[in-house]
DNA sequence: TTGTAGGCGTTATCAC
DNA sequence: GTGATAACGCCTACAA
């Protein structure tokens, strides 16, 4: 793969290789015609500004690198493709990495990210634990950095995050005035604080309504759908039913949903179903599953401006935007009675 | 955002910044002591080698550019994910850019990383048209260039490809033994090679069923869901119902399904579906939807392979790899009766 | 307005 | 074994 560089338009117009670059570079005085003229052999010879070289020399990559904890997730996927919306038009390039929820291999990817020289990051974290060290000694040391969602509100660093305990609060509140008397909490895991929040969400919608604690349950379950299937299995074998369930997202709910109806369980109606971050799917089960839907664009976009200003203002002092979701109440939360 | 050099350490230890490239590259002569104490310090002080500089030194990347349509589908997600376990092991990072299903963003993408200077690029094309021009012209280029998915069996590069007219063959005729009279294909976009092929074995397997002609239809619907959920609406509108579809991919045959429910059709009784390119949800509907699974792991894993074989053999002698996939059958195609 | 030369952080080819 | 030194491709004082 071979490279022409400004070398060779140097030599075949018989200039300095200084005045190539600068018919590149607005910013230098340069005489319009060889500005011309080079643009146009440079078009015509198929050269390209090799940005590496550029990056070194000019101690800037214009790359922002994105760590998520996965892919297969449409609520990650959304907030990348905002991030990169925004940054394009800046001419950033956008660096994605995803760790498949290992903390470890989060950190890897933001180690390799860093020595890449990227010049800003925006993290997903997988969990609020202990690589926030390091990320925290990394902003110290002036790298740009800002967190989206898996993050404690208490973080003193930039970070766009989402009201979980008041949507989760807003959730509950709704199964209680379709009359739902015993709801469980399917959550996720206890050390992620968006569950704690939502936990917290949900405890506090109960207490608000008075309900008394035996008509109430937080079971810790996990993310995953087949995770939902195995819980309700479980609670069905062990005759422990509530009459509705608030589950941790949209796919565990999925999973009760499915389980309910093998075992001829009517969805409203015997037992009410919530998820959480709102998915495609959604609006395509029967029946349709009622969920909080979270402002994954606004999100991903936030978190690009936030670093964008970080980086072009040089100013690290950390900000924090809080955002509000919207409950799409739709059948599995809606009795006709 | 300071970073600590060769230089930094090389003076440091009064030794000179050769000796200290040196410890880093094993294939040269160094005194084990000093080799060990260089790398002690190193560590002390927080160095890691500049991958910039070392790039421009080595006119080699170790990155790889991947393009695709869309993040939000898991194909493609999985892919990524192979893709990448792959490369990373031989110390290559991957670089992904989505293009929103637009050709003329894939375009910019495949040239942004170009530019890049990535030591070759993994293209699964939103369509198999005019970018393949500039494609191929790479790689006589000597740019390293592996294609997958919708892209020509005839194509003379590297390829990774699913073989699409036998499955839809399998698919299709799996729905007549189940005893399905009149059924329709519900195709994607005709200038998709992947939905041509879906057509071909669609109606080889018409033919020979000998499946009159009046009994049979494709129809171009698209990808997704609401466009299932249209067409069956103006089906059922236009009283032209047939009793079994043969989806373009799981989406549609979701959005088929929910309106079919929704005007009280009975899933697999009345009205069998059939989907395409197995995702995480199908087992999760009511009825759970019988589909194609493709092996979407092996695909990304031997697209990934085929590339490290063509930069290292310096061969970029076009290999093409077809894979089959897996009739996954549930409840929506399976007749009682 | 243009050319010269030094630097960005490495690697690699020489000598010593 | 180790140390100069010239690349890699570009930017940018400074000089002309």
């Amino acid at each position: 793969m071979k490279h022409v560089t400004i070398k060779h338009i140097a030599k075949e117009l018989n200039v300095s290789i200084s005045t190539v670059s600068r018919a590149f570079n607005d910013k230098y005085d340069i005489r319009p015609e060889t500005r011309e003229l080079i643009l146009r052999t440079a078009e015509k010879m198929g050269y390209y500004p090799n940005p590496i070289a550029k990056k070194l020399s000019q101690q800037k990559t214009f790359n922002i690198g994105v760590v998520v904890p996965e892919f297969i997730n449409e609520f990650y996927a959304e907030i990348i493709v905002a991030i990169q919306e925004v940054l394009i038009t800046q001419n950033y390039q956008v660096l994605v990495m995803q760790c498949d929820n290992s903390a470890d291999i989060e950190l890897k990817n933001v180690k390799t990210l860093i020595h890449s020289m990227v010049d800003g990051l925006i993290i997903a974290p997988t969990l609020d634990g202990g690589n926030m060290n390091y990320y925290l000694k990394q902003i110290e040391n002036e790298c740009p950095i800002v967190f989206v969602n898996r993050v404690k509100e208490q973080l003193n660093a930039s970070k766009v995050i989402f009201d979980n305990k008041k949507w989760s609060y807003f959730a509950t509140d709704h199964l209680i005035r379709q009359g739902y008397k015993k709801i469980y909490h399917l959550s996720a895991y206890k050390d992620l604080s968006v569950a704690k929040e939502r936990v917290e969400g949900f405890l506090k919608a109960m207490k608000n309504n008075q309900v008394p604690e035996e008509n109430y349950k937080v079971i810790e379950t996990g993310l995953l759908a087949k995770e939902g299937m195995h819980i309700t299995e479980d609670l069905i074998y062990r005759q422990d039913m509530p009459d509705a369930f608030f589950c941790a997202n949209d796919p565990v709910a999925m999973g009760v949903m499915k389980t309910l109806k093998d075992h001829n369980y009517r969805i409203p109606e015997d037992i009410g179903v919530m998820g959480f971050t709102n998915t495609q799917m959604a609006e395509l089960v029967t029946p349709q599953l009622c969920s909080v839907k979270q402002p994954t664009y606004d999100m991903g976009k936030a978190a690009a401006e936030l670093l964008l200003d970080q980086i072009e203002k040089e100013d690290l002092s950390p900000v924090t935007k809080v955002f509000n979701g919207k409950l799409m109440i739709r059948n599995t939360s809606v009795r006709n009675a």
